[in-house]
DNA sequence: GACAATCTTCGATAAAAATAGAAGAACACG
DNA sequence: CGTGTTCTTCTATTTTTATCGAAGATTGTC
């Protein structure tokens, strides 16, 4: 046996799937353009096959138009950033939410601003839990 | 140019680790064993292997007892958790901590003790940001 | 219609990750 | 003191990820 495939975009499928998510649907071009802006200069053909093995994997849809391609995400922001907090949580946090935050506040220290925030969304969420 | 060695832990390494920070030193057939009932069963040498490449990364060191080796962890729980939180962070929620929390919120329902839990560490972060 | 520009398709290569067997060193004990 | 058990070392294989070139298709333009 040998490994298997992540459950998750790999880091390239992600830096592209972000930049679909901000506009779509857009050809190859377009997008190997940003990513060298982002400092993350491939050729051509690497941005193209890349597209389509996320094509395979079904994070992106395209459609021909003309001669070429458009890209569009299969998937949205929200999903896929949950389903990695969620392995995050289950592969280093065995499943606990609270010990990925605890982790979190250790980590980074968040302005009076976020704190206030956050305090209103767990309030928020209490009040939804409780009905 | 291809592809990069990832900053982190591998999935296996760091079941391994999680097993030595449980306990440790501890012997290859101990750590292989823990594995298997843990569900992965790997053969001997692929534990070896793996060690090998942990030592090399300095994810964990080893010394010589008798005729084997017995491992330990080189890096804490703590250091490696928040490492990974941090990059989650950046990668996926474009450095922005609560925008972590809020997709934590969404993604997993907290039980009321938790959100309990949740609340206090709150406010003894705001109390130990405002000194 | 010919030619350059632009796209895609189709391998191909290379490193990382995962896994394990063959072979040799060392030890334990009847 | 053999002989089987237990370890390690070394090498090999497979899959995934990352990257790209050669070659072929299409198209716009003089």
């Amino acid at each position: 046996m040998a490994r298997r495939q992540s459950a998750h975009p790999t880091e390239l499928e992600l830096q592209i799937l972000k930049i679909l998510w901000q506009r779509s649907p857009q050809p190859v071009r377009e997008i190997r353009q940003t990513l060298a802006e982002s400092g993350r200069d491939l050729a051509h053909t690497t941005v193209i096959t890349t597209l389509g093995v996320m094509v395979d994997k079904k994070y992106v849809r395209r459609k021909r138009v003309a001669n070429a391609f458009l890209f569009e995400p299969r998937v949205s922001q929200e999903a896929t950033s949950e389903k990695m907090v969620n392995d995050l949580v289950d592969r280093v946090f065995d499943g606990s939410p609270s010990a990925l935050m605890a982790s979190l506040f250790n980590a980074s220290d968040l302005d009076p601003e976020e704190l206030k925030q956050l305090r209103r969304l767990i309030n928020r969420k209490a009040k939804e839990e409780s009905q």
